[in-house]
DNA sequence: TTGAAAGCGCTACCAG
DNA sequence: CTGGTAGCGCTTTCAA
């Protein structure tokens, strides 16, 4: 059977209190005592058991972290983020997919619950916000990534969408693009939102206008991408430049385009959102929008810890600042084709 | 304060035992108290404490994925499939990047051991094999994924490395390819020992020669494929093909063409591994060898099941067959250029 | 059908 | 410095 705190005690001659000190290095043990209840412990292969110690009002040292699909890089990359920064405070990472389903949603913010999680980083929507008053009540912090709901007292860590959408915006303009179509995410999610409105926004200052019908919404999917792309390509006089509120929409208008026979950026311009790993690889390289995933799920983690320590914390909106990333799959318009 | 148990069991004017029966849905209470009591649970927003569960001997519902990186793909999408086939038998997952260290694994698994999760699927190599004798020892289930360790007597779930270096060298062979280097990972991974052998094999079989010189030993990034690849590229008489094994080396492999002009696949062509998404958006789009990573990922979860419902269960080696995809980075060889 | 009581392994508080 | 003891919230006999 697994060694416990009981076969220490007993093999060292001393009581479980004394164990129990040594393991967290509180109280006074003297240093000899202290070496051979290690050797002990070493010698049995003792673990001390997180659940007991969890189950003692303590912490399971666990985080939650709740994202669309963690086998989009976006939140593969925000995912290992949120690891590190967490291991490093000595906190290990459950993860959970909810493909935007709100029943999946639920189903894994109760389970964050019963397994007593120390706090849950959220970068998925929901199409009810309530479902996070029952974790808010109980005092669990949490932290939106990627994702804003005005509607909850929550930790925020997101960047500026509307300024993304807005550099996008500018540098197709820059480049003579005045017919541009958007592939958006579903209307639900805050962050696509912000970005069309940035996006619309820097259009409108142009004093250009952009046409309502030039808005799909897809799924977060690289094959929805495509199949709304070809519907927008398809049309009588179609885009010169297509704005895709992530990545993976991107590569979809990409794979549509060189099904359509059109070049890219020659024909098509077409800019991404997330500067995953995919927009470095892609043909041609993709320009894009880039978020310091990195740093977000880094913050995202601190705020936790933040609120773990000081329960009182008063919640932030952190808002970082994204940059374009300007590689070939956007140049200047050619209105000749 | 959080609802217990007890609260339930006092509103609902019965003892602790009966509800906690309701819950688990053992033992015979009356329709009517069934009812009322999970009627009060609601009301108290009561979620079970799966931490005290465990406590009594029972499960912690946990399953432990441990891998060198999360944010690359072929792991993620690896994650996602472990995530989805656990998620069915109402187990969730702690995930680990490992970055191939054997500090980094031997804490994660240490840390498995402490938050006593029910099983742990391993993805990731490790120079010391004896690092997972206490835990076979203590009896944890674990299997091993994309990775073997014959030292050990634990489940392995791969796809033939072999057949798959195999497939790669017959394609390349078909077309003419003579001069074949190649991109490995680090010595130590069997997976990519293992292709290099099939991939040789093959080239035996076929009565040509592979030169030693013409393997390159690489870290897993997109990175050091490049630099390597530049190397190769570089030499008097430089390959017409490059076999890498995995996709992100062949990135790194297509970057390295691109920055010295030769056309791919005109001038080389290039075969990755493993058919992660960044495989089909690549320019051109990449031959590479499919792993059926979402069946093995299944199949790992089930072997774990498996032998958390019977202990006894002889250990499992599941060989999957792997499969050529062929897109555009590889043509017949010219060697004219 | 239902309840009382004995833990599970560990921490925290209070003595000594 | 070190030990005793009371729980933490739940499951599981064993009785009633």
């Amino acid at each position: 059977m697994k060694a416990t705190i009981y076969d220490i005690a007993k093999e060292a001659g001393v009581s479980i209190t004394t164990v129990s000190q040594v393991i967290n290095g509180k109280g006074k043990i003297s240093e000899e005592r202290r070496k051979e209840i290690f050797r002990i412990m070493e010698r049995l292969h003792y673990q001390p058991s997180v659940i007991a110690a969890a189950l003692t009002g303590k912490k399971t040292y666990t985080l939650g972290l709740i994202v669309p699909d963690i086998s989009n890089p976006f939140f593969a990359e925000m995912a290992r983020a949120v690891e590190d920064q967490g291991h490093r405070s000595g906190y290990s990472l459950m993860i959970c997919s909810t493909d935007n389903k709100d029943d999946r949603v639920q189903s894994y913010l109760t389970l964050m619950r019963k397994k007593r999680v120390d706090g849950i980083i959220i970068g998925t929507g929901m199409d009810d916000e309530r479902m996070l008053n029952p974790l808010v009540e109980a005092g669990i912090p949490i932290v939106l990534i990627a994702r804003e709901m005005p509607s909850q007292a929550v930790h925020t860590v997101i960047v500026d969408d509307g300024v993304g959408g807005g550099l996008v915006a500018r540098h197709l303009l820059e480049q003579g693009h005045r017919r541009m179509a958007i592939l958006a995410e579903h209307p639900k999610v805050s962050s696509s939102r912000n970005r069309i409105i940035g996006f619309k926004q820097a259009v409108d200052e142009a004093g250009m206008i952009l046409e309502n019908n030039g808005i799909r919404y897809c799924d977060y999917t690289v094959e929805d991408g495509k199949r709304k792309a070809l519907e927008l390509l398809g049309e009588a006089v179609r885009p010169t430049a297509l704005f895709c509120c992530n990545d993976l929409l991107a590569i979809g208008a990409l794979q549509a385009a060189k099904e359509l026979d059109i070049r890219v950026p020659d024909q098509l311009s077409v800019v991404g959102f997330d500067n995953t790993i995919l927009a470095s690889v892609t043909d041609p390289p993709l320009t894009t929008v880039a978020q310091p995933i990195e740093r977000m799920g880094k913050i995202a983690v601190d705020l936790l810890m933040q609120e773990l320590t000081d329960p009182s914390v008063i919640k932030q909106r952190i808002v970082l600042r994204p940059d374009l990333v300007v590689r070939h799959s956007a140049s200047s318009s050619r209105p000749d084709f």
